[in-house]
DNA sequence: TCCTTACTAATTTTT
DNA sequence: TTAGTAAGGA
């Protein structure tokens, strides 16, 4: 007898959608219907029940964090480790590619540049004196820029997209010439970008129909998730692969496209039924997720697009709390309305601050929540924004780890031969590079013997010929020790450590550096038998949802940035035209109207329990004052119902909650835990211990009264604000 | 030739 | 608030 336990938790059309193995299929549901969940339980099905090697089963997931989730799950159901190959179109190109460069021309070791890198290494194109005679102000770069990377995302042709999207004939051409510069000189760094992940991967399989053969051969079914977020070159890919059993599973939901502008195309939902004729369409009308009043938002604002299939979804939560309205003064009295709800939930209506998130049209609409959070003491998580990986000192040991792995990375050599300074300036860089192209060579041979190049005095050679022979030993190390050693031989040898370690004024630095030698070994100890060419190659398409996690704390994101995520509680802020819808949208065109909106919908639908849209009338941005209308979403959620706007925040019983910006918005007598601590008894130099930091040292005091805040330096923990009159209750002075 | 200092301009979303 | 540049001093 087959053992059906992993379908129980299914509803019956979610049932018929997984346990339908053969040939292609779509599913085609709203958000929070469980298109994840049928996908992963059909994975655990084909190999429960189906007897499916999991060796040939496929499952492309949107995020790397998605990826190791699902894992998990079809781990879970499966009762054993999970054996599918389960990643990101990227990580999957890139694990393809690093096998199989060979067949299409690149080395092994290959280097991946994220914006940054493709950014310099265009900007470096644009300022060779060799292409002085050219147009190119500094103000034209981002011109050359877009239209190069949209060229590549959008996989078009061009020539094609010049003649159709360039208007004026000198752009055209100077485009299509940095295009070849740009793709030249990736090409000799051995480096890609990330679009050349995928470009290359379809090229490969193009020209080498043995190795699209094998890979056909071993994916019998394959899976793909956020479908509607798939690009040209990803359908293709997909494409081609399914060529070979037919077996194709795809979910998604044409409301939640919201990457329109990197290259995402809804008609991939539409090409598919015609590119597989027989393909089986699922829905799946079911709202899991969030309750009837939150649902019915999202609904409603969905609604007002044009472009999109109906579809029914029907919450299985009636009733629940209705949505929260709010529209500020200004922007601090619309921080204070979400910190004093955030405060409220926690401390009366039970809520953890993990459950809450914050989510934002852009990343620099964060920063006065974060303010407004510490000085709360309110524990809170950013995503979005720069990233770990991103940092500068971490950047720069990346560099040298990759130039000992892959030589002919000029552009990672470039960044790092004066890090730190070694006297090797801009002028001399740029003569060596010049001195690299002119030979064709990379700059790894030009400084390798530098003693023959012409033209630089014999004390700046000294100093190259050292470089030299740092990055010689660099090359030997990576050869003969492990992950570990090597980079803790690179962070010194390099310098690097010796240099942040002395910078004072920025102590996080240094311990960034340790941090990722640590990581390099959780990820050595998690991966046994991994070199640290997978560990650079992981990083590199590490994502910024991939570090969103489960600790107790605010999430403050980017609405990209939690797609297929949810929340009990969820606040949308800086609801305001020209901020969400953008200002870009509102001047474009309808389309980039029905994106943002689209975008609305997956903000919306993350919530639970619990929404709040909040906007502000006035807010400072750009350091000037802008009055902005409120968002037309707002009116659109809104709908007919009169929703509640309430002028004092109501909550389940008396808020406990001090505003600290605006008091005079929500006067109310100061609360006697706040009256009753005696502020004068923080001084600098104040031992005291707190509940959850332990014990401290008072290092700083500003303000007064309830305002008075208090810096404290705890052991591990470096320096935390508090507002003592809040604070005062986790704290006692020793 | 290199490095520090001071100023200016610019800020959508990111695998 | 920061990243990138221009100018002036070593
Ligand atoms: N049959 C079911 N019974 C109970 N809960 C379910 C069922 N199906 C899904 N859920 C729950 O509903 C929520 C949404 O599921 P899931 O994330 O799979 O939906 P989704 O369609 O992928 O969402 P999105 O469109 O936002 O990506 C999850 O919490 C999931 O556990």
């Amino acid at each position: 007898m087959t053992d059906l336990s992993i379908l129980e938790n299914l509803n019956e059309e979610q049932r018929r959608a997984v346990v339908d193995t053969e040939g292609a299929l779509l599913v085609l549901a709203g958000a929070g219907s469980g298109k994840t969940r049928v996908l992963t339980t059909r994975v655990a099905y084909l190999v429960k029940n189906m007897n499916v090697d999991p060796y040939n089963i496929l499952a492309i997931t949107f995020t790397n964090k998605a990826a190791g989730e699902m894992k998990q799950r079809v781990a879970n159901m499966l009762g054993e480790s999970c054996e599918v190959w389960i990643s990101t179109f990227h990580s999957m190109c890139a694990q393809i590619l690093f096998r199989e460069c060979e067949r299409i021309g690149y080395g092994k070791n290959f280097s991946i540049y994220a914006e940054a890198e493709c950014a310099r290494v265009l900007k470096r194109i644009m300022k060779s004196p060799s292409d002085a005679d050219n147009e190119k102000n500094a103000k034209l770069f981002d011109t050359y820029y877009g239209h190069i990377k949209r060229i590549k995302s959008f996989n078009h042709d061009p020539k094609e997209y010049a003649e159709a999207c360039i208007g004026e004939s000198k752009i055209k051409k100077e485009t299509l010439r940095l295009f070849d510069l740009y793709q030249a000189e990736l090409k000799n760094n051995n480096a890609m970008d990330f679009d050349d992940l995928l470009i290359n991967t379809v090229k490969l399989f193009d020209e080498n129909p043995d190795v699209l053969e094998r890979y056909q051969r071993r994916f019998r079914y394959i899976h793909v998730d956020e479908f509607q977020d798939t690009n040209k070159i990803q359908y293709r890919l997909v494409r081609q692969l399914a060529k070979g059993y037919g077996n194709i599973f795809v979910v998604g939901d044409e409301d939640q496209s919201i990457y329109g502008w990197r290259g995402a195309e809804i008609s991939n939902i539409l090409d598919f039924k015609k590119d597989f004729p027989d393909a089986k369409v699922y829905k799946l009308e079911q709202n899991y997720r969030s309750t009837a009043h939150i649902l019915n938002a999202a609904n409603r604002v969905i609604a007002n697009n044009k472009k999109r299939f109906d579809k029914v979804l029907k919450t299985t939560k009636e009733g629940g709390k209705r949505v929260e309205v709010f529209n500020a003064y200004n922007d601090r009295e619309e921080v204070d309305y979400v910190m004093r709800n955030i405060n409220d939930l926690v401390t009366l209506a039970g809520y953890n601050y993990g459950d809450i998130a914050i989510l934002m049209r852009a990343n620099s609409l964060s920063r006065q929540f974060e303010e407004a959070l510490t000085l709360y003491n309110m524990p809170y998580r950013v995503y979005g924004g720069i990233r770990f990986y991103e940092r500068k000192e971490i950047k720069e040991l990346l560099c040298y780890l990759r130039i000992a792995i892959n030589p002919f990375d000029n552009e990672s050599a470039a960044r790092i031969i004066n890090v730190p300074r070694r006297g090797i300036g801009d002028a001399t860089v740029q003569k060596l590079i010049e001195c690299a192209g002119a030979n064709g060579t990379h700059l790894f041979d030009v400084v390798k013997n530098i003693e023959n190049v012409d033209g630089l005095n014999a004390g700046t050679k000294q100093k190259i010929a050292g470089f030299r022979n740092l990055w010689l030993s660099l090359i030997d190390a990576a050869g003969k020790s492990d992950a570990v050693a090597f980079s803790e031989y690179v962070l010194k040898a390099s310098g690097l450590f010796d240099m942040y370690k002395a910078d004072e004024a920025e102590p996080d630095r240094v311990e960034n550096l340790k941090e990722f030698v640590s990581a390099v070994n959780l990820f050595r100890k998690d991966n046994p038998g991994k070199t640290i060419e997978d560990f650079l190659r992981m990083v590199a398409l590490i994502s910024d949802a991939d570090e969103i996690d489960d600790s107790n704390s605010v999430t403050l994101a980017t609405i990209h940035a939690v797609k297929g995520l949810e929340f009990p509680v969820v606040f949308i802020v800086a609801l305001e035209e020209n901020i969400f819808p953008s200002s870009h949208a509102v001047i474009e065109s309808d389309d980039n109207i029905e994106e943002e909106r689209r975008l609305m919908y997956v903000a919306i639908t993350r919530a639970k329990e619990r929404l709040y849209v909040s906007s502000s009338r006035c807010r400072f941005r750009f350091n000037q004052r802008q009055n902005n209308l409120r968002s037309r979403f707002v009116q659109e959620l809104i709908g007919n119902v009169p929703a509640k706007t309430p002028q004092t925040p109501q909550s389940e019983q008396k808020s406990t909650f001090k505003p600290a910006y605006t008091g005079a918005a929500a006067a109310k007598p100061a609360s006697p835990a706040a009256n009753a601590v005696d502020v004068s008894e923080y001084t600098v130099g104040r031992k005291v211990e707190h509940s959850k930091f332990g014990t401290g040292v008072i290092v700083s005091v500003s303000g007064s009264g309830n305002e008075t805040i208090a810096g404290i330096e705890f052991e591990n923990l470096g320096i935390k604000k508090f507002v003592v009159a809040l604070a005062a209750k986790n704290m006692r002075l020793l």
